[in-house]
DNA sequence: TTGCTATATTGAACATGTTCACTTATTGAA
DNA sequence: TTCAATAAGTGAACATGTTCAATATAGCAA
C-alpha cells in the first residue's frame, strides 16, 4: 500500500539510509514544533503533523513512540540550550542564593512564553516510558548535579556549612522549584517575577533553617 | 432510543429524582473503584464501567465529566479518610519532625498498595478542570493548612523559631513530600520505609538549615 | 546485474474517550 | 387527571492516538 521512501533520490552510496532517516525525523520534529507552538498540544493531531511534514501517519510514530515523546523532543532542545547558556553565563562572585535564581530565571521566562505547552510538558513528563522520557529525566538529574555542585562550591566559600549533604539539599531545592513552577502554571497567568520572589523566600528559609537558633 | 430511567419504580413522591441520581452516581463510582483496583486505570474503559454499573455509556459521563475525574472520585474518599484518621490519632508530645512523618506514613502505605493507580492519580491530578480537580486541589490546600498549623504549634513549644514563616515552610515541606512520592512511584517497587527515611532527612536538613551556623 | 535481507514508510483498521441529539421519567401546575 | 417543562439516561457517531500487515527501498553479496 505504501509507496516506500518519499524521495528515492538518485545516489545509492552507503550511509544514505541513515541520512534519510535523520532528515525525515528532523522534518517531523520541525512540523511538530511549529504546530505545537501555533495550536497547542491537544489541538494538534498526529495527522496534522504528518501532513505538515509531508509524511505518512505511521512514519511519525515510527520515529517517535507516542505524542508525548514528540512534545518532549520538541522542547528538550530548547531546555538544554537554556541550561548551557545559563551556566556558561554565570557571573562571578554571586552568592548561592543568587546563583540558583540566575539559573531559574531564564527557564521561567521560557515557560512564560508558552504556558500551555509547559503545563502539558510538566504533566506528560511524569512516568513517560521510552527513550524520550529517559532523556527528560536525565536532563533533570543533570540539573540536580549542577545544583549539588553549586552547594559544594558554596561550602568552600563558607556560605554553606561543611556537613550539609549537598545532593539532599539539591533535591529539596529542586522539589521547591517544581512546586513553584506547578503553582505558577496553575494560575491563569504565569508571572515569572512573583514566582522568582517566592522561590527566593524558600531559598532564604532553607539556608537559615527554621529550627531554634543554636 | 434510550429507555430512560433504569428502574422506573412505582412511587412518585418528590425527591425521587435526586435520590435516583445519587444512587446511579454511587453505582457508577462503585463500579469504577472495583474495576480500577482490578485492572488498573488505562486497562479499564468507560464502557467497562458502564456495563458493570448496569448503565449506559453516556450516563457515566453525565455524572463525571471525564475519566480522570472518575479516578479522583474513586480515590479521594480514601485519601480524606486517611487524613482524618491520622490527624485524630496524632499522639501527644511528638516532635514536629515525627508529627510530619506520622501523617505521611499512612499515605505512603496506601500508595504502596496501589502504585499504578497512584502514579496515574499524581499525573492526572495536574491541571484537571472541573469540580473534581478542584476538590483534589482543595484537599491539598487543607493539607498545607494542617502542616502550617503544626509549624505554629511547634513555634509555641520552642521547636521552631518564632519568626519562621509557617505557610512558606509548609509549602516547602509539601513540595518535598510530592517530590519524594514522585521518586518512589518512578521506581519499579514502591518502598515506603526508604521514602520515609528520605523525607526524614529532608526534614532534618530543613529544620537545621544549611547556611553557616551563627 | 541479480537476488536477498533488513529497514523505512504507509494508511487502513482498531480502541477508546467524548459529544450530542434523542428518548423517557419526574415534577409541579392547570 | 392532564400536560408542559425539566432533568436523567442512552447509545450511535465522532475524533484521535496507536497498532500492524503490507510495500517499497537501501545495502550488500554472489
Amino acid at each position: 500500500m505504501g509507496s516506500g521512501k518519499r524521495a528515492p533520490g538518485p545516489s545509492s552510496r552507503p550511509g544514505r539510509r541513515a541520512r534519510q532517516k535523520a532528515e525525515t525525523g528532523q522534518l517531523i520534529l520541525e512540523a511538530a514544533k511549529e504546530l505545537f507552538a501555533e495550536k497547542g498540544f491537544e489541538k494538534t493531531t498526529i495527522r496534522d503533523i504528518a501532513r505538515q511534514a509531508g509524511v505518512g501517519v505511521g512514519t511519525v510514530l515510527n520515529h517517535y513512540p507516542d505524542k508525548a515523546s514528540l512534545l518532549i523532543a520538541a522542547l528538550l532542545g530548547d531546555l538544554t540550550g537554556i541550561q548551557e547558556e545559563t551556566l556558561a553565563a554565570m557571573p562571578q562572585g554571586l552568592a548561592f542564593r543568587e546563583q540558583c535564581l540566575h539559573i531559574v530565571r531564564p527557564f521561567f521566562a521560557y515557560y512564560a512564553r508558552r504556558p500551555g505547552l509547559s503545563r502539558t510538558l510538566l504533566k506528560e513528563s511524569l512516568f513517560i516510558p521510552g527513550p524520550w522520557g529517559a532523556k527528560l529525566q536525565q536532563e533533570a538529574l543533570f540539573f540536580l548535579e549542577v545544583v549539588a555542585g553549586l552547594v559544594e562550591q558554596a561550602k568552600s566559600r563558607g556560605e554553606i556549612r561543611p556537613e550539609a549533604k549537598a545532593y539532599l539539599a539539591a533535591s529539596s531545592l529542586f522539589a521547591c522549584y517544581l512546586a513553584v513552577l506547578n503553582h505558577g502554571l496553575s494560575q491563569p497567568a504565569f508571572v515569572p517575577e512573583s514566582l522568582i520572589a517566592l522561590l527566593g523566600s524558600m531559598l532564604d528559609q532553607f539556608l537559615a533553617g527554621i529550627g531554634p537558633r543554636g
